[in-house]
RNA sequence: GGCCCCAUCGUCUAGCCUGGUCAGGACGUCUGCUUCUCAGGCAGAAAACACCGGUUCAAAUCCGGUUGGGGCUACCA
């Protein structure tokens, strides 16, 4: 039986490289009928805070990564008391004050790691190791060995920070008579300098991430992709299909540096596929939290067609992130319209009072008010000017939405409702004027 | 410094194990087409086997070294 754990320490957010080993552990798992555990490593008690654990397991659901068992070191410390003594019994550790110590045995060890075949290390590289602190809480190594066999692991799949840990471990499941897992050294998810991903390059925290409106299929989608690859030239790929495809082997050994770039267009392939409904439902809580009313969205619009979703359909293939809505449809919500002050001087520089004035008319008079008819008035009175359609355009475009750049006109006006466009096409010289 | 790991386009990678296709795909960049703008879509371009040596008829692929990068070197995990 397959099993494995991710074990993150809650002294801070999940990171990415961490929610990366997650999801291989979790992959590897679902991959082998095998079962994912996830170990709480809280030793630390002043560095451990509830609220990141919150947020590591917030962080896990969110992503999809669900576990079998969840265990906390905190809640076992007799556990390591009680082996570290047996150790104590056996000669094998001593006593420096209060802590434990374990006596390092001079030899060779050797590390069959799944990803790079066999490593080799002299233990005189190494000093005895402290089992338990003077506190009695145990420390890092000790703790993980004595639960990985405990909570019979079989593969520690783990990051490439912790090649160096594996020896020390070795020796201490060696010392306790402990059967060995296999080991799986991930590499490392690398800065643009090529450092490990750190703070200082931006968002690390997957919390991060979801705040910015990145989706949860995106983030395990390009996590994956991170040194691995489903070997089919595929780049989008969901977790079912990674999990039938998903082998350790194929794990590459190198670094990878992480793109915001590629995250970004592979979250964009997400939002342009998922339909306009369930999109209005995520972009919803980012409306809330700029205190924007979604219900008001689209009520303009012709009904049938009324609410967010229809909005959301004209912006789809220009978001790559749930959070780019806000930028793009900030003229929809505020009717104090904010112009970018390089489409004003290019396009209303020159006054077209008349022209507007005569549009908001046409449009004002008709009946029925969408895109359709808010077409058919522009192209005729456009006509009987004598005018480019695109001199009026895109003049119109700044004076409704405050940018040169967005969605077709009168889809554009067709959102905001036939008195708004005509507010707005009356106002828009007034402060020349 | 010591120990360990790693090395294909700028980036993520396929190919390496089982030497022999113009070294394939994707992001990004650039060009063209579509078009009221942007985006999107479509078509195309530039772009890599770190270096040196060995083995071999033949090396990205196997071996050794060099260089470069990274990790670890805590009573933190």
């Amino acid at each position: 039986m397959v099993r494995v754990r991710f074990a993150p320490s809650p002294t801070g957010y999940l990171h990415i490289g961490g929610a990366r080993t997650a999801l291989f552990n979790w992959m590897y798992a679902q991959a082998q009928g095998g079962r994912f555990i996830l170990r709480i490593e809280d030793t630390d008690k002043a560095r451990s805070k509830p609220e990141y654990l919150d947020e590591i397991l917030d962080s896990m659901r969110w992503l999809g990564l669900n576990w079998d068992e969840l265990y906390k070191q905190s809640e076992r410390f007799d556990l390591y008391r009680q082996y570290a003594q047996k150790l104590l019994d056996e000669g094998k550790a001593y006593k420096d004050g209060e802590a434990v110590l374990l006596k390092m045995p001079e030899k060779q060890i050797k590390i069959d790691d799944l990803i790079r075949d066999e490593i080799t290390i002299d233990t005189s590289q190494i000093k005895d190791q402290v089992l338990l602190k003077s506190d009695g809480s145990p420390a890092y190594s000790f703790a993980c060995v004595v639960d990985d066999a405990l909570m019979q692991i079989s593969c520690v799949i783990r990051g490439e920070d912790h090649i160096s840990n594996t020896p020390k471990q070795i020796v201490i499941y060696e010392a306790l008579g402990f059967n060995l897992p296999k080991f799986a050294h991930l590499p490392l998810i690398l800065d643009d300098e090529r450092a490990r991903l750190s703070k200082r390059v931006g968002a690390v925290a997957v919390s991060d991430y979801r705040r910015q409106g990145f989706l949860p299929e995106a983030m395990v989608n390009y996590l994956m992709l991170l040194g691995w690859s489903p070997g089919d030239n595929k780049e989008k790929i969901g977790l079912p299909q990674a999990v039938k495809k998903f082998s350790i082997k194929r794990i590459n050994k190198a670094g990878a540096v992480f793109s915001m770039d590629k995250l970004k267009w592979l979250n964009g392939q997400y939002i342009k596929e998922m339909d306009d409904a369930r999109l209005a439902l995520l972009v919803t809580p980012f409306l809330k939290e700029k205190g924007w009313d979604p219900k008001a969205a689209g009520k303009d619009l012709p009904a049938g067609q009324a609410g967010l979703a229809s909005i959301i359909h004209l912006f789809k293939l220009r978001m790559s992130t749930l959070a780019d809505f806000l930028d793009w449809a900030d003229f929809i919500f505020n009717d104090d319209v904010s112009y970018d002050e390089d489409a004003r001087t290019e396009h209303l520089s020159k006054n077209m009072v008349r022209e507007f004035n005569l549009l908001a008319d046409r449009l004002n008079a008709g009946a029925d008010f969408n895109a359709t008819t808010a077409e058919e008035a522009f192209r005729s009175l456009v006509k009987e000017l004598g005018i480019e359609a695109g001199a009026l355009v895109h003049p119109v475009r700044v004076a409704l939405t405050g940018r040169a750049v967005g969605p077709g006109l009168f889809d554009t006006m067709a959102v905001l409702g036939k008195d708004r466009t005509v507010n707005r096409l009356r106002c828009a010289f007034r402060e020349v004027l």
